[in-house]
DNA sequence: AACTACTACCATGCGACGCAAGATACCTTG
DNA sequence: CAAGGTATCTTGCGTCGCATGGTAGTAGTT
C-alpha cells in the first residue's frame, strides 16, 4: 500500500489548523467527555472530521495550556477513561476565539462573494 | 532585540492556513493585480493582513499549480510590476474551495453557538 | 485457553504553510 | 548623494494535523 507521510494534504485538513481546538473546547462547554468520544462527535460535523492521532496530541497541549483539567473514570463496558473538563482559562480561550472567528469568517465570505459590481 | 522565529503565533495566524491562497485567487477573480497590491488589500480585510514573507511563496505555489499566470508590466512610478492572472484552472480550484468552505463555516459556527438544551 | 473484535489510551515522524528577517533594486524628493 | 517609498524575492523556523503503529482492557466465540 502506498503510504504517504505527513498527514493527508486536503483542503480541509488545512482549515482545521487552529481551529480544532477550539471545537473541542466547545464540545467540552456542556460537561466534561472522553478523547474517543470527542472524535465520534467531530466525525459528524461535516468538515471537522477527524482521527485519534490528531485528539491526543491536542488534548495533551490543552491540558499544558491548562485550558481543560481531566480526570480518570472506570469504564464498566471497556478500559478506563481519561474525562477532560474545561476550566476557567479554557472558557475565556473559547470566548476570545469566537470573537475573533467572527469577523475573519466574514472576511472570507466576503472575499468568495462574487459581486457584480461592473461600473 | 528579542525575535521570535517561526512566525507569528497567534490564533488568526493558523486561521489563516490554507484559507490564504483561496483569498488571493479571489482577488484576482476579476482582473490581475500585483503581489503588493495584494498584501494591501489583504490588510484591509479583517484577519487576512499578511505580509510579504508569505505572499511570494504563496504565489509561487500557485503559479507551480498552474492556478495563476504571471506577467510582468513596467511601472511609470516605481520598480517593474508581476502581475498575476487566474487561470481556468485557478478558478475551478476557487470554486471547489467556496464548495468545502461553505459547510465547514457552518460546521463550526453550529459548535460554536451556545445552545441553552438542557433537558 | 486461544481467537477475534471493539473500545480507549498514547507516541513517533513528517510535510505544509504562515511568518520574521533580511537582501536587492528601482524611482522620486530633498 | 542620501533617504524613503515601492516592489521584488529568499532563508530558516515553529506549529499542527495526519498516517502509522503500539498497548491494554472487556466481551463473545470457538
Amino acid at each position: 500500500m502506498v503510504v504517504v507521510p505527513g498527514g493527508e494534504r486536503t483542503v480541509v485538513s488545512q482549515l482545521r489548523r487552529g481551529v480544532l481546538q477550539f471545537c473541542v473546547l466547545a464540545q467540552l462547554r456542556d460537561g466534561e467527555k472522553y478523547a474517543y468520544e470527542l472524535v465520534r462527535e467531530l466525525g459528524a460535523a461535516h468538515g471537522l472530521a477527524t482521527s485519534e492521532g490528531t485528539i491526543y496530541p491536542l488534548l495533551s497541549r490543552l491540558r499544558k495550556l491548562e485550558w481543560v483539567s481531566s480526570s480518570w473514570q472506570d469504564s464498566e463496558t471497556g478500559p478506563p477513561r481519561r474525562y477532560y473538563a474545561l476550566t476557567p482559562a479554557g472558557r475565556e480561550a473559547l470566548q476570545s476565539f469566537t470573537a475573533e472567528w467572527e469577523p475573519f469568517r466574514t472576511a472570507v465570505d466576503t472575499l468568495l462573494e462574487h459581486k457584480e459590481n461592473h461600473r
